[in-house]
DNA sequence: CCTACCGATCGGTAGG
DNA sequence: CCTACCGATCGGTAGG
């Protein structure tokens, strides 16, 4: 019982850290050191590195789906919990729920080029979050309140990348009409699909 | 002369490191082992690993230039030229210009939520960037290809978000796709702000 | 450009 | 969860 506490407060900060300096970055040292625990206390709860980073990777999965998408399902199905999933995001890089910028873009393009368990994991939780995406989509058309040529996988693509372009234009550009932009973009994107009588994104 | 070609061959091998591993990952040791060179006497060329950070974003500038952009700037001026740097950044995903995918995404978001020397390098590479990308647009505006209610810091925004957007789902998730959507969705932005007969992206 | 070396830190282990 | 330790590697230096 106190073990899992413990072992979730470590992962809490672990996700802080890796999100500022990447999953690699993370080190079992100064992870130990920032929660004045013993280097070798603190790894007896994850057996090693590569079992630390998937068990940090999965509390940041955690984080997000109780900050971010969770409170979008609260929004009815179809054309508002889609515009709730993309506020919701745009508010994720306001608030800094992660300290470093979103963790999962840094750990995607981290991982991007290297193989093994880590990556893995990666593309999994990856996959899952645009498949949920296409899913908000996919009701939204079953609903009639998008055309129904839309394609959801291309229309997921593309709101995915307008979130991450605004990360990478808020956290590292510091453009103060980052938000401001991926919010005119998405209202332009999904006003083109929308059927009529919606049309407002914000 | 031969020290300044020994340094050139340094930094591309550090280039391709740093796309994979990441320019933290990025290690004197390895590289030098990689090169078959003395740690100690590949150091003596930079000075410090900062030095041989700072110096391999100006390579890898350098390598994208020539590679991606200057090509472009052979297309004429306006909506050719626009469609010549969206063509050429797809194909610089699937050539695989860099071995560990896009040097640039990775760095943005490698070092979004840290301060320094190297952050700024990137920051300042990112700028100049999106400002070209501004550039290109705005002539297309001047040459009456685009309407003239574009906003050209809006656009640039995008398409660099599909940029991105097509590298992650191309390396990260290895989406057979990613090329296509991505095509597709810059098709549709840029049908969206076309004049009348300029229809056609691919 | 080399050999030889430095202190610090890395992931991980032994033993309690 | 601790102390005490391991070999390997880190960035960097001395001296040539």
């Amino acid at each position: 019982m106190k073990g899992a506490r413990t072992r979730q407060s470590i992962l809490e900060r672990a996700v802080d850290l890796a999100s500022t300096d990447g999953l690699e970055g993370l080190t079992i040292g100064r992870l130990a050191e920032e929660l004045s625990m013993s280097k070798s206390g603190l790894f007896a709860h994850f057996g090693s590195k590569e079992e630390l980073q998937l068990a940090a990777i999965e509390a940041a999965r955690e984080r997000y789906i109780t900050e971010v998408f969770r409170p979008a399902l609260g929004a009815e199905r179809g054309y508002p919990r889609l515009q709730a999933i993309c506020r919701g995001w745009l508010d994720y890089v306001r608030r800094g729920v992660f300290p470093g910028g979103c963790f999962f873009a840094a750990a995607s393009f981290e991982f991007d080029g290297r193989p093994g368990p880590v990556r893995d994991a990666i593309v999994a939780t990856m996959d899952t979050w645009i498949g949920a995406l296409e899913k908000a989509i996919l009701m939204a058309k079953d609903e009639g309140h998008l055309r129904s040529d839309v394609d959801p996988a291309l229309l997921a693509f593309e709101l995915n990348s307008l979130f991450f372009g605004a990360n990478f234009a808020f956290h590292l550009r510091g453009d103060q009409q980052a938000l401001a932009k991926a919010e005119a973009a998405i209202d332009i994107r999904l006003r083109g699909v929308a059927k009529k009588g919606r049309r407002k994104v914000a």
